[in-house]
DNA sequence: ACATATACCCGCCATT
DNA sequence: TCAATGGCGGGTATAT
């Protein structure tokens, strides 16, 4: 936590360009000005904590993806000092590659602000920008190949919601861009704010940093692996308690295993083995959250097979072990926050 | 907790 | 020549 934070008021600026994504513009800068609403409220500071700002490469109103415009407050290079720098993603974000002026004043800005990062497929914006050569980042699931081509040395957390590593701080979708706001609230000013501005959000302010993104990973490849692999999906799903080694899968898609297993690489990005474990995994997860049986028969149904492999599992995908994931979400209901 | 066995999966090259 | 496919070896992750 910061100190004496009650004098400096704390520029929170978001950058866009034409096609940008709203939500990741709006959803952490909401969390911050809700963030400092409260603290006012409570008279924990005399002045505004926060100042959210969005800058685009001019002032005045910039074309978000969906076509509904943002009014941009000041142009990037009239900024001055920021405390927080965010870039924020959308289908502008080929076209703002290209861009050599916000490419220039991100490496001049990063550098300058406490801490900086990017929502969503901004991160593609950074990795330009050469800012994260050898860093830890998260981004969209659907751009990551595109980000390991931009930054090669970046170490890309596939599965995280958001990442932290120092002061540059990296967000998958649109949630979870609002998921790293109130992590950086937390930072400043504890976890009774964040839990405070999650409630009357009416989000969860539950996952750390580490918390994962699987299914809507999981699902986005199904689909893919669907459309290449007709039936495989649900065929799967009906035998998933039995054991799925790639030479079934291979046998069931005619395919010979080094193939079948190169294709499902290339179509959906992701490894037999690994995906066969994710759908066990949510399945693992559902059951736990909705019924009260026994791991051991979790274990079975879904096809870990024993408890051990069960947690194993949890541990390496979740970081909590199934015993201490279903407590949880059985004790998260708003109410708690 | 540790050792051993198994499965995975990726580079490499031959074949189609 | 090139792209798709199949098989092999072996380092690594996971299961027993």
């Amino acid at each position: 936590m910061l100190d004496q934070q009650d004098q400096a008021t704390r520029r929170i600026a978001m950058l866009g360009f034409e096609g940008f994504q709203i939500l990741d513009v709006t959803g952490p800068l909401e969390v911050f000005s809700l963030a400092a609403r409260i603290l006012l409220e409570q008279r924990r500071t005399s002045v505004a904590p926060y100042e959210v700002v969005f800058a685009a490469r001019e002032p005045g109103p910039v074309a978000s993806s969906s076509g509904l415009c943002l009014h941009a407050a000041c142009g990037w290079h009239e900024l001055g000092p920021v405390d927080t720098l965010l870039v924020s993603g959308g289908t502008g974000t080929a076209r703002a590659l290209e861009d050599e002026s916000l490419r220039r004043f991100l490496q001049s800005c990063a550098p300058l602000a406490r801490r900086y990062g990017s929502v969503c497929t901004g991160a593609l914006l950074l990795a330009r920008a050469g800012l994260l050569s050898e860093r830890r980042v998260s981004t969209h699931w659907a751009f990551i190949r595109e980000l390991e081509n931009l930054a090669p040395t970046a170490r890309i957390e596939a599965e995280a919601l958001f990442v932290r590593d120092g002061r540059l701080w990296t967000s998958a979708g649109v949630t979870a861009g609002m998921d790293m706001a109130l992590a950086m609230i937390e930072e400043d000013w504890g976890r009774k704010l964040a839990l405070e501005a999650a409630h009357r959000l009416v989000m969860y302010f539950k996952r750390p940093g580490a918390q994962r993104q699987v299914s809507a990973q999981l699902a986005a490849q199904a689909a893919a692996a669907e459309g290449r692999f007709p039936g495989l999906m649900a065929w799967m799903f009906e035998h998933l308690g039995e054991p799925l080694p790639v030479v079934r899968l291979a046998e069931m898609t005619g395919l010979s295993p080094r193939h079948f297993s190169r294709r499902f690489r290339t179509e959906t990005g992701m490894t037999p083995a690994r995906f066969v474990e994710g759908m066990r995994l949510e399945t693992a997860r559902t059951l736990l959250a909705e019924g009260r049986e026994p791991l051991a028969s979790v274990a079975r149904q879904c096809g870990f097979g024993n408890v051990e492999n069960l947690r194993r599992a949890f541990i390496r995908r979740l970081g909590v072990p199934p015993g201490a994931y279903r407590r949880r979400v059985h004790r998260e209901t708003p109410d708690d926050l």
